[in-house]
DNA sequence: TTAATACCCTATAAAAATGATAGACTAATT
DNA sequence: AATTAGTCTATCATTTTTATAGGGTATTAA
């Protein structure tokens, strides 16, 4: 399941791009238009900027903008980064490989063959952008 | 993520496929050959049980096989059986479907569409039966 | 220059989910 | 009757998730 951080996230990105403007978004404007609590807000959004998803302007009048071309963030993107692996089991995640440490051989192990072939299924759908999320 | 519970699930029905034959095969084994922790593996069979893919003899000499053809037994019914939705959000859920609470109109939300496409490419993956898995 | 705004950061807590164990009970076999 | 083995309920420990608290720092505008 989405965390409902991965899940405000999205939305926050969401928001970010559909109001982009010269001047930032407060977190407490997203918070209340996105009804996502303040604080939890605040966390995810300090997630979102060590990882240059958004930046952030202080002070009075200041708030977050987006740090890159709307076209390089990606669902599965926010996701790895809120949530971890996009893969079920993380032996067959690409960006967050652990060993399941149970099977004797990775490289024959059937569970692994199927969750491997789903995470293949799932990458490419999560791999859009926020302006192609924005368009659905 | 797939919680260990399922993976084990699939782990002993693979075991019982396998090793199938006119005895049933215990519990006991079962949790030794996989390295499932016993009380859990018997607590994770009677719930396989209640939805009727094992079957149960009891008393000594006694154990478990499949209760219907290997063939209709799928990973995503196991799945479905104890963890739950195979989707990642519930409000695109077909069998567990719970409103999110959150988007004011479900037919319009974004976030939804874009994880009912991630669902409609795993349920096929995962619709693949224990056969098919073993074959691999 | 000071009040207000708004981001920054650490810590903590409440709740839920997950993983596992305990123990008493019932049924069947040898 | 002794042993094997499934049944069932309860409980517990750990981890993850979902927050909240509160003090700090930077910037702007009155």
């Amino acid at each position: 399941m989405l965390s409902k951080r991965a899940k405000y996230a999205i939305k926050t990105i969401l928001y970010l791009y559909e109001h982009r403007s010269p001047t930032p978004i407060s977190a407490k404007t997203i918070s209340e238009k996105e009804r996502i609590p303040y604080k939890f807000l605040e966390n995810i959004l300090r997630e979102l900027k060590t990882h240059q998803v958004v930046k952030s302007i202080r002070g009075a009048g200041g708030g977050y903008v987006l740090a890159k071309d709307p076209n390089d963030i990606t669902v599965a993107h926010l996701m790895r980064i809120i949530d971890g692996p996009i893969a079920l089991i993380p032996c067959v995640s690409e960006r967050f490989y652990e060993s399941c440490g149970e099977c004797e051989n990775e490289e024959t192990c059937r569970i692994r063959k199927l969750f491997a072939e789903l995470r293949s299924e799932m990458v490419p759908v999560l791999e859009k952008s926020i302006v192609h999320l924005a368009g659905l």
